[in-house]
DNA sequence: CAAAACTGTTAAGTATCCTCAACAGCTTTA
DNA sequence: TAAAGCTGTTGAGGATACTTAACAGTTTTG
């Protein structure tokens, strides 16, 4: 019948998440770790607690110790994206400063412009830890993964997160998309 | 039949040390964590693979979480013990300074002089990261745990670890224990 | 439009984890 | 010299994790 384990600690959240986002299916996932792909579904919808055994061959398909893993169960869920007039207005002269994040005491961001080509795809996510990322689409389209949440970002639209998150960015439209992002520390 | 199961990353061993080091019996610790004593020693000698959930539940009785945990195993487990004619003489003027541990290098420790009273005991051992730890007994007698590995050290033997492992001293003599510590980072 | 290939979910059965209770060994008490 | 306390271990059983194989839904191919 598959009861719904209520508060395993989100275990399979953060299982399914870093599955999406290394953009691999069940069935892939369950191959490359040597388990069954049944188990991914039960496992990512807290429908079993699994063995350390196990847990430990499934992240074997990932760059990621059983330390990390658990590590991100310690990662804040803060909100993650933002509508335009969600933004900060800080600015300043002929340059505007709109600050992404509603309460940044205690954090410390660079944001720096990018531009992705039409299909770039940041690929495989590195796992940074300790640093925080942000983001602002400037021109195209952006499709953003942060953890479980994925969305396309247009012009205007931004996310904030903590990198500890996985997370990916591909350009899946015809033109190129520039967007302001962020980075801890600060380089000045 | 309980087949011992090879090489399960010594999950087992990591456990019976943390539980050791705390001084708890088997079925203390089961009540603690309310489970039954029965899989703690399955556990122990690596008989079983744990579920995350169970190992979650055993874990809550010590102030570590699962992450704390399985970063234990990525400590190295280089040489604890030392005679005293293992120690390398660096020294100096008048003071003698003789190294504990053969390399030191990218390593920073900080050596200080300790003294126990009879009976004395650091009690619940509390987990550092990121750190070493080391010391040489000067006088009386020192038990001293470090992982799963238990030594009363006299004068002239020493110890060195990683201090992500856990650790506990305790005076069992009659007369007050003098050592030498160091930890990091240096203060000098 | 249908066939093929993919996605995630689920039912049935096997393997394994986990509990309860008992056991053997060692220390302390009477 | 038990007798009662503790220690860690083990066997039998019920609970559940895990596999295999199938299902339903969506996207791709022909």
């Amino acid at each position: 019948m598959s009861e719904i384990v209520e508060k395993e600690e989100d275990l399979g959240r953060r299982l399914r998440a870093l599955r999406q986002v290394h953009g691999l299916s069940q069935r892939e996932l369950a191959k490359r770790a040597g388990v069954s792909n049944a188990v991914i579904s039960l496992i990512e919808r807290n429908a079993t607690s699994p063995s350390v055994g196990l847990l430990k061959k499934v992240l074997s398909g990932f760059p990621l110790s059983l330390a990390d893993f658990f590590s991100l169960e310690e990662a804040p869920r803060e909100q993650v994206f933002f509508a335009a007039d969600e933004l900060v207005e800080i600015g300043g002269g002929r340059v505007s400063y709109r600050q992404v994040g509603r309460d940044l005491s205690g954090k410390a961001l660079q944001m720096l412009v990018e531009c992705y080509a039409p299909g770039a795809d940041t690929g495989e996510a590195l796992l940074r830890h300790e640093a925080e990322e942000a983001g602002v689409v400037l021109a195209g389209e952006l499709e953003v993964t942060v953890g479980d949440r994925r969305r396309v970002l247009k012009a205007g639209e931004a996310y904030y997160f903590d990198s500890r998150l996985p997370h990916r960015f591909r350009n899946l439209g015809e033109e190129e998309a520039c967007l302001v992002t962020a980075s801890t520390p600060p380089s000045f």
